[in-house]
RNA sequence: GCGAAAGUGGCGGAACUGGUAGACGCGCUGGCCUUAGGAGCCAGUGGGGCAACCCGUAAGAGUUCGAGUCUCUUCUUUCGCACCA
């Protein structure tokens, strides 16, 4: 064994064994349990950041250590290759999307390689090869004869100089990134999978999922988003038949259908045909609905508007009163959501109230809380105004509290057939088609003839070309004869192919399903994947909260339908990862955009008086703190791990991800504290080294049993019988190191507090200094312990250590041992005495000591005896082997 | 705006089931050592106080023998909001 720690070289040969070994080709056998372990798979934007680092970190250490449980392990890594930033550096650079991508995915791969992490190669993929995305195509048609895939129009953000449509991301301010001019939105045909045939099944199963974390369960109901309410006709009053030509009613959906006789007005989105046929007759009215059909799409943006309406002067009825109620329009209401129409009752809802103020119109109170503290509402609006009551001023129908009142006015309703109870949905079907060429074609083709026709199954993939290079006015596709031109696959005449391709969220959808049976082409997938899935552990980004995981329930559910797996839920266990911040540093000019300038460049200084300054070590001269945000190209405060594992090693990178906050938590980069990782690996390299070098290192089975045999100790007798106090006491602090490790590990899914406790034992063993033949098997065992406790973080270094210490195999085909009970015995405990809760002393009592020798010992004790005073105590509370807690 | 979560020393964090607040690490202070290194070793390090002790987990209230942990209110930060992935 060398003296000196050398990462690389160390990585190298560990690396190099795994590899020549197979060690983490996936086999499915049976007769041993499986665990699938999933990591996300990334984009391949050019460099893995330390968010990737981090992610395939924790799902290694997962995967590690449940194959030295002995379970069968899978941990695939594949490509999720299509999307916009390919676009984008075409765009920047004339590079075609397919090489850049392409090179990336090498640069990433080796990457990853370096990292150690134990991947199965093998069973690579990328979104982007026509051998994965013709699954895309072939479920797509299947999904679209189910009826799962339906087109109908949807709302995009139009740049009306590029003559392009805009993701959500290129539009910076209401205006398009490249032209700067402002985005209109505008209906296009598209597709759409039915995911709200699902909805119902999707937020009943939250329930089960109890391996997830309950906040991501709780985001993902919300945005299911189940509401129980009624719909509720309002007929068309004469005006309004006479300015569309007909008869009809004006259709909205609520919740509180108790409070339908304070309506006093109802409002429609720009987008209604009722706004559309007013602004045909009002000026005013058209300037308005184009100006609500100005700017972004986003629903952050829409509700952060000020809220404003105007009235179209038309009417309609109101369904039980049959009183005229004027409709207004309002950029607020959504024409996505329920019927893109809502009944304005101001005195029981806070935004109708505030638009009702605002626009002078009447706010009619309908309930009353039930303790009859007000019978009006006020001037001021409050909460309870909104809370559930007794009806009152409606009619037969006042008098009631919310269940029968929902229930006799929804009936009410029904008998006139001008409404129904009926359940809402928040969550909305799943727009897939998009305007773009670096994405998986949607397979059908246009012919003159026959309309639209999906390509035979034979004819799959439909090959997206791979020479197109964009350049940010429209679809490349649209532009390419060799793409567009084709034949009729019904009547064989000349057509035109479909040029929008899938939502990138299509491919990530099922990639963990394809893993499983990545050389199956025959079929998307085969058995295997009855095998392997569900995902044991599936880890990545917060996020993906929602969409990603839920799109993938929608996806797993509609193959389980069309009969291609037995599986509805295919993540049992999922753990999301908080996001690596750093420190932003930067200047702002006079005039113009802020310089950030990258932490690494940046040294902060102490002054006398204790104020920390930051300094750019460029010209020596102080920078702004923003404090800290995610690493970001934007915000220039990225940390490249490549510098990282040049400089320290893989192993150093992995631990300090591991060891700098619990995996859910953000965690903030610090170089002092990768340093103070990496002194600790070259601490356990030295302790190793000085062990091994002070005498020849016998050759063991195992751990523990050298203890016994190194002392003598007859077979059979308690090995701590024959040790001294303090090796019995390191004995017991390596068990009991491990039984945290493991739990740590594998119950509780933290790593930072596994790596403390282990620190914690090297520093026992440094401060361990017996000799003799008992005191080195005690230390050996120790440190063996150690070894094997960090070697799914770093397995690297332990790799060569386990060698060190004696051991033929490698480390990695070693089983996780079990915690010696002999070693954790303890005679006595410490239990802490409390006086009136305060903590006034602790004393030793025997192991199972009952209340009574507690407190005899207790009282025994200067300063419990002094707080606790002479009188009998009131009341004492016992928690044996913790506490003593006497009450005076 | 709506939905979700998190606030503990100078810093990252620990305290798992309501029971010793600050494990472990970084930084800092003092000392030692040396083939002077971005090395290693030892000691100290929440605040106040000579001490006994007192105070202390974003702020404020509450439940309890006992609250960082449970409840309510407020503040701050982070994530998501359907075409970034």
């Amino acid at each position: 064994m060398q003296e000196r720690y050398d990462p690389a070289a160390v990585e190298r040969a560990a690396q190099d064994y795994w590899d020549s070994h197979g060690t983490f080709a996936a086999r499915e056998s049976a007769g041993r349990g499986k665990y699938y372990c999933l990591s996300m798979f990334p984009y391949p934007s050019g460099r893995l950041h330390m968010g990737h680092v981090r992610n395939y970190t924790i799902g290694d250490v997962l995967a590690r250590f449940m194959r030295m449980q002995g379970l069968n392990v899978l941990q695939p890594m594949g490509w999720d290759a299509f999307g916009l930033p390919a676009e984008n550096a075409a765009i920047a650079n004339g590079v075609p999307p397919a090489r850049w991508t392409r090179e990336n995915i090498a640069y990433m791969k080796r990457q990853l390689q370096a990292l150690g992490f134990g991947l199965d190669w093998s069973r690579e993929l990328a979104t982007c090869d026509p051998d994965y995305y013709r699954w895309n195509q072939w479920l797509f048609l299947r999904m679209r004869e189910r009826g799962i895939a339906y087109k109908k129009t949807g709302v995009v953000n139009w740049d009306p100089i590029d003559q392009t449509v805009l993701a959500n991301e290129q539009v910076i301010d209401g205006r398009g990134w490249r032209t700067g001019a402002l985005v209109e939105k505008r209906e296009i045909p598209m597709y759409y999978l039915r995911i709200t045939a699902y909805a119902e099944e999707l937020l009943g199963a939250l329930e089960g999922l109890d391996g997830w974390p309950e906040r991501v369960r709780t985001m993902q109901a919300n945005w299911i988003g189940r509401s129980e309410g009624c719909d509720v006709s309002f007929p068309y009053a004469d005006d309004t038949r006479a300015a569309l030509g007909g008869e009809g009613a004006l259709k909205v959906f609520t919740t509180r259908v108790d409070t339908l006789f304070g309506v006093s007005f109802v409002a429609v989105s720009a987008e209604h045909p009722l706004a559309t046929a007013a602004a045909a007759r009002s000026a005013a009215l058209a300037e308005f609905v184009a100006e609500c059909r100005r700017g972004s799409t986003m629903e952050a943006d829409v509700a952060t508007l000020e809220k404003r309406g105007l009235p179209t002067g038309l009417h309609v009825s109101h369904p039980l009163t049959g009183e005229p109620i004027e409709v207004w329009v309002a950029n607020y209401v959504l024409m996505s959501y329920g019927e893109g129409a809502v009944m304005g009752v101001p005195a029981h809802d806070e935004r109708d109230f505030e638009f009702a103020q605002r626009n002078g119109l009447a706010i009619p109170t309908v309930v009353r809380p039930a303790g009859a503290a007000w019978q009006q509402v006020g001037a001021e609006w409050l909460p309870e105004y909104a809370a559930h009551g007794i009806t009152i001023n409606s009619g037969e129908f006042s008098g009631l509290d919310f269940d029968a009142a929902v229930d006799k006015i929804a009936a009410a309703l029904e008998q006139r057939k001008l409404g129904a109870k009926r359940v809402q949905w928040r969550l909305r079907d799943w727009g897939i088609s998009r305007q773009r060429y670096w994405g998986c074609p949607i397979p059908l083709v246009h012919c003159a003839a026959c309309g639209e026709v999906p390509v035979p199954d034979a004819d799959l993939p439909v090959r997206l070309p791979e020479d197109l290079v964009p350049d940010g006015s429209g679809n490349p596709l649209a532009k390419s004869a060799a793409f567009l031109d084709c034949a009729c696959p019904k009547c064989g005449k000349s057509a035109r192919r479909e040029t929008d391709t899938m939502d990138t969220f299509v491919d990530s959808s099922w990639y963990f399903l394809r893993f499983a049976s990545s050389d199956q082409h025959a079929a998307p997938v085969d058995e295997r994947v009855q095998y392997w899935l569900p995902v044991d552990q599936y880890i990545g980004g917060i996020e993906h909260a929602i969409l990603h995981l839920l799109y993938s329930r929608f996806w797993t559910r509609a193959m389980r339908d069309m009969g291609l797996l037995r599986l509805a839920e295919p993540f049992s266990k999922l753990l999301t990862q908080g996001m690596v911040l750093n420190h932003i540093y930067y200047r702002q000019p006079a005039a113009g955009r802020r310089q950030f300038i990258n932490p690494a460049e940046v040294e902060l200084r102490t002054d006398a008086a204790g104020a920390r300054t930051a300094i750019w070590m460029n010209d020596n001269a102080p920078v702004e703190q923003g404090g800290l945000g995610t690493m970001s190209k934007s915000k220039n405060n990225g940390v490249d791990p490549q510098s990282m594992v040049e400089k320290y090693g893989a192993d150093t990178a992995r631990l300090f991800m591991m060891f700098a906050s619990p995996p859910e938590q953000t965690l903030e980069w610090s170089e002092e504290g990768v340093q103070g990782q990496y002194r600790f690996l070259r601490r356990l390299w030295k302790a190793v080294h000085e062990h091994v070098s002070a005498a020849p290192v016998e050759r063991h089975q195992g751990l523990i049993k050298i203890v016994a045999g190194a002392a003598g100790a007859p077979a059979g007798a308690s090995p701590n019988a024959s040790l001294s106090a303090a090796a019995a006491q390191l004995r017991r602090q390596s068990h009991h190191t491990l039984e945290r490790v493991t739990g740590d590990i594998a119950r509780r899914r933290v790593f930072n507090t596994a790596i403390a406790a282990t620190m914690e034992l090297l520093n026992a063993v440094s401060r361990y200094d017996e000799a003799g033949s008992a005191a080195r098997a005690a230390r050996h065992e120790a440190l063996e312990i150690i070894v094997l406790c960090l070697s799914p973080m770093v397995p690297h270094i332990c790799h060569e250590l386990w060698h060190a210490l004696g051991h033929e195999g490698a480390l990695i085909d070693e089983s996780w041992p079990q915690p010696d009970a002999a070693a954790l015995k303890q005679d006595t405990v410490e239990i802490i005495v409390q006086v009136n809760g305060k903590l006034r002393g602790r004393v030793q009592v025997a192991s199972g000591a009952d209340q009574a020798t507690a407190q005899a010992a207790a009282l025994a004790d200067e300063s419990v005896r002094r707080f606790a005073g002479e009188a009998p105590p009131r009341r004492v509370v016992y928690v044996p082997g913790k506490l003593l807690n006497i009450v005076v």
